[in-house]
DNA sequence: ATCGGGACCTGCTTGC
DNA sequence: TGCAAGCAGGTCCCGA
């Protein structure tokens, strides 16, 4: 589930119930994720309160005083808070982590491709992942200033460069389709061949799009606490992302799809040059 | 420094 | 109906 409104979403609709909480026990049932589990979390984390829930590019950060945990969704992970006291609900196929909270909370991690990871760091931001990433889209660092010069120089197409994590963070495969089509920009183009004045715009669809994804996720939230938590995409309008060979919605041209950095892009070559 | 490709996994859909 | 291929919202790491 993770673009990162998914991931804004669930960081909203597990601060209720974590914040303030103190871990009583961690449960690892699966430690091989993208990179292993610590076995030992349960012992460092037990006893420790959580003192915030934020969040950096894609990684969610439950923070203690010996740490920060770092959860990644990868592709197919989400957490949702499961009451011990409510409708007893049976771990499922994929549960491979559960954080159990004094309030009698779990914050139970499901990923079925196991592309995800829980890394427990001293500071998140000095964490080699993180610490080389890029600026968050929607903060004033991100800036077509910042962007355009960033391009220069850079032949990778302009959809591989949004993409890439140490440029901006936060930019997916469906909203860097969306954002590109939303600019006129066709996903192909050299990244140091797209003009200030069109970078200016696609900063400002970036910041768009994934300003109106949290804020359609965000009308989910009451249901977090519910079986599946499961923000949709479809709560959005998607111009292109999953329409090829559809008409566009702007000209009616059919909607092509072409691979660039090996994921599968949808766009108008008519609208987008 | 930059780039492209392979790798890590499971599950669902599609086509023969 | 069954089985294999293809594809999926991420991103790190390696070799060129």
């Amino acid at each position: 589930m993770p673009e990162l409104p998914e991931v804004e979403t669930t960081r909203r609709g597990i601060e209720p119930f974590a914040q303030g909480q103190t871990i009583e026990h961690v449960i690892i049932r699966q430690a091989k994720l993208r990179w292993p589990v610590d076995k030992a979390l349960n012992k460092k984390l037990n006893g420790q309160k959580i003192t915030g829930i934020t969040r950096r590019a894609k990684y969610l950060l439950l923070q203690t005083h010996v740490g920060d945990l770092m959860i990644h969704l990868g592709m197919s992970g989400s957490l949702r808070i499961v009451g011990k006291r409510e409708a007893k609900e049976p771990v499922q196929k994929h549960d491979h982590v559960d954080i159990c909270l004094s309030n009698g909370k779990i914050i139970r991690f499901n990923d079925p491709r196991r592309f995800g990871s829980i890394i427990l760091n001293k500071q998140a931001d000095k964490h080699s992942l993180l610490e080389k990433l890029g600026p968050e889209p929607l903060t004033e660092e991100f800036n077509a200033d910042y962007l355009h010069a960033k391009a220069k120089s850079r032949k990778v197409a302009i959809k591989s460069f949004i993409m890439n994590n140490h440029i901006v963070v936060g930019v997916g495969n469906i909203y860097a389709q969306e954002a590109l089509f939303l600019s006129g920009i066709n996903p192909n183009r050299t990244a140091c061949k797209v003009s200030k004045v069109r970078v200016e715009k696609l900063v400002s669809n970036i910041k768009q799009v994934l300003a109106d994804a949290i804020k359609a996720g965000g009308t989910t939230l009451k249901d977090f606490s519910g079986a599946d938590g499961k923000p949709g995409y479809f709560q959005q309008t998607l111009n292109v992302y999953g329409r090829s060979g559809e008409p566009c919605l702007n000209c009616c041209f059919e909607l092509k799809q072409a691979i660039i950095g090996q994921r599968t892009t949808v766009y108008c070559s008519n609208c987008q040059r």
